[in-house]
DNA sequence: TCTTGTTAGATTGTCGACAACCTGCTTTTC
DNA sequence: GAAAAGCAGGTTGTCGACAATCTAACAAGA
């Protein structure tokens, strides 16, 4: 028999593409928060049926990146200073976790996976890339979590990174002023590299604090100039919340 | 203006009762894992059309509890030991980070839901109403991740939870003896209601380890009975994963 | 006998249209 | 003039039908 093992083809539904351009559109801030997506015009401009436009938003919906309102709409997720802090607590959490898990499963092909994620970060520091930064920034937090080895946390880890690449994204484009040059990651690439697991748990909370307190910052001074609102395409308020009996 | 705020009222689509039925069927193990669902039986069973029920199904998917290949079919969850193995370590994290959360928000209303949730437990043991013993367990146990005031944190639980219950169900469902007569969860609530955080933390750990273990090792013996298989409605094999890309 | 090509049946994915519902404006009534 | 009733207009929820794809059985050829 050849041993070679093909990959598995990738799907090609219209709903897993349609999924992939709406969450992207969210991610990069095409979509802002708050915004009400109109099926119809959507399905129109993506030239789909409204079906698997809405099968998709009910995935997204599910992963915490919309929110929907029977009969009013549904909405791209609005963002409190409480949301990004208690992302911010639980990654920390998680984190702290996945280091101790990955830890004794570091090989040569770990190593490798950091270096490779860790220039992608530089080089799209170079290029001056905010949005592909933060993308690769979050895929090189993320290798310990994939490492782990345990697919329930992976998956816990995915949906906060959703969010968290969503928050960072929208506070950079608030802030015009051009990313900080400097390699913030040198330092926990290489104690991720080292012998003391400790230190490097101790790194990955302050070094995080270091990003987060900026967003968290920038969070609640919007959170002040919220009355002021008026937006169109805005949810009415909360008034009717998605029941989980 | 009236001091009265109402309760939002309940959505009424199609949709979220689908789900609702469709999460209880599979958390009771009406439908047991590695199961089909035929959408057209199932959307005639209900009186109801294919959109909501695919669209309910999309939901359940994200949520975990459903798997779903592209043009073969949407399956409920195969577990493997490594799974139940995995929610379970995850679970400890979380729950000592739960605690640490709750412990100074505990105040009278707290021990007074912690008491209720305890008693409904002690009713469906006495009632040997195993199903129900689970869902209320689980309740009992959920309580410090609704009380964290973290969002994020209380999410990621209930999508643990869960799976746990529909784990628990499997198990006890195919071990019949009776339930456990005696109060397992007496030490839980006393440490809860006490003054020393570290004891509760190192409890929790403990106390789910002893339910964890049964588990696993049921679990793992029926991994042993793999291959024999040949069960209708089983998904065949790792065909076609869907891309998180 | 094994492999390959074909075909029929069943199931999933997608579409266009209709019904239910919300929103804002106009009309009516006091 | 103000409040209630009623009427469009637009959007979401749902439906039934069609198209694309998979599975399994069968036939043809080596």
């Amino acid at each position: 028999m050849g041993k070679l093992d093909f990959a598995p083809i990738a799907d090609t539904t219209r709903r897993a593409e349609i999924v992939a351009l709406l969450r992207r559109a969210i991610l990069t801030g095409q979509l802002k928060p708050g915004q009400k997506l109109n099926e119809l015009r959507i399905a129109e401009q993506m030239r789909v049926s409204r079906a698997p436009l809405r099968e998709a938003m009910r995935e997204l919906v599910q992963e915490g990146l919309l929110t929907s309102i029977p009969y009013a709409g549904t909405f791209v997720v609005d963002v409190t200073a409480k949301d990004i802090d208690d992302a911010y607590s639980l990654n920390k959490v998680l984190d702290e976790f996945a280091i101790e898990l990955t830890w004794p499963l570091r090989d040569q092909r770990f190593f490798e996976e950091l270096d490779r994620r860790h220039e992608a970060v530089k080089q799209a520091t170079r290029d001056l890339d905010t949005t592909r930064q933060i993308e690769t920034a979050l895929q090189l937090h993320g290798l310990i979590h994939e490492w782990a080895d345990n697919s329930v946390m992976l998956e816990t880890w995915q949906r906060l990174a959703s969010r968290l690449q969503m928050y960072f994204a929208l506070h950079q484009r608030a802030r015009k002023e051009p990313v900080p040059a400097e390699d913030i990651h040198e330092i926990y690439v290489r104690l991720l590299k080292g012998t003391d697991m400790r230190a490097a748990q101790r790194h990955a909370r302050e070094h995080i604090d270091l990003d987060f307190e900026e967003l968290l910052a920038y969070a609640r001074s919007l959170e002040q100039r919220d009355s002021k609102g008026a937006d169109p395409d805005r949810p009415g308020l909360t008034r009717n919340r998605p029941e989980s009996s």
